[in-house]
DNA sequence: TATTGTTATACTCTATAACTATA
DNA sequence: TATAGTTATAGAGTATAACAATA
């Protein structure tokens, strides 16, 4: 259980809240992206960890499902992460039967990687989970508020190509 | 110079785009922020390079600007970070003479963390480089979708206490 | 020659546990 | 007893370099 404890911390302290009483950082993008970031991705890897699954291996899943079967360098890529790292998330996944790696017939130097019936099992779960934490994290913006955001990280995504 | 390349991997294969062509991703807060937040660091991380300074020391010094001196332990806590991490991060920012400790006369087991006037000139510079960055980080934004995702991650961590 | 997967290795960031000095 | 700082250690996540198999 490598989880962070962001939450405790400043629980027993609230008079500390960084984003108030430091003006720089209240307009600081990487700050208040980060540090956000980081809440939610807390929030989804105690919630999934009973699965367990983490939220790398839940995005991987959702590659492959609505994609198909990638070879583990084209899942990389997607998934923007090295090449070295993916042999290893592969092979937790593989241990734990949510994903076959299976010889390309037409490409022999590649493995393409197929979710298992356990997998897509495993992957409807994670999904309703993420989303429960997601609507708890995001319960203090209306639904326009979000949607905005959301826009505006697509753009944001989109014009710098990842 | 251990920055991942987050941009490189998709560039030359900008049809996998996973944004677009993953629709759950698209709805994913924790993906979109993740990501986002990622690119940014990544950033502001090569930008200040340099100086050196990491965007984690940046944040520290804002806090040592706008606070006054703090103890290693009261500064853990605004930057939700273990006060075991923080003996590293200070030991890094006192060998560059950005901060220097001094034993607080009225607790003599707690250090007082200050800055120097090096660490000023540097923080001055740094937030300098930080802001063009997220100024070209933000370009695809108009100033009001901006400012309105900015209100919409304070919001957010204000009532997530951190 | 170039690419895919792999292994070995290392770096960064973070945490936990146990210690010392002080309260 | 409790807290501040420290040290030693470990884990997660990521990368680079070198290699074998295949194209």
């Amino acid at each position: 259980m490598a989880m962070t404890k962001l939450s405790e911390h400043v629980l027993d302290q609230p008079q500390e809240n960084s984003v108030e009483l430091v003006p720089g950082l209240a307009h600081s993008a990487g700050f208040l992206i980060n540090r956000s970031g980081r809440i939610i991705r807390e929030r989804i890897t105690a919630a999934l960890e009973p699965l367990p699954l983490t939220p790398q291996e839940l995005g991987i899943l959702r590659i492959l499902e609505a994609r198909g079967p990638l070879s583990q360098h084209a899942l990389s890529r997607v998934h923007s992460i090295d090449r070295t790292t993916m042999v290893h998330v592969i092979d937790g996944l593989e241990h734990r039967e949510f994903v076959v790696r299976m010889r390309n017939t037409s490409d022999r130097r590649s493995h393409l990687v197929y979710l298992t019936p356990r997998g897509r099992k495993t992957l409807a779960r994670a999904i309703k989970i993420a989303q429960k934490v997601q609507d708890e994290f995001l319960a203090p913006l209306s639904t326009e508020e979000w949607e905005s955001m959301r826009l505006s990280l697509i753009k944001l995504l989109s014009h710098h190509r990842l």
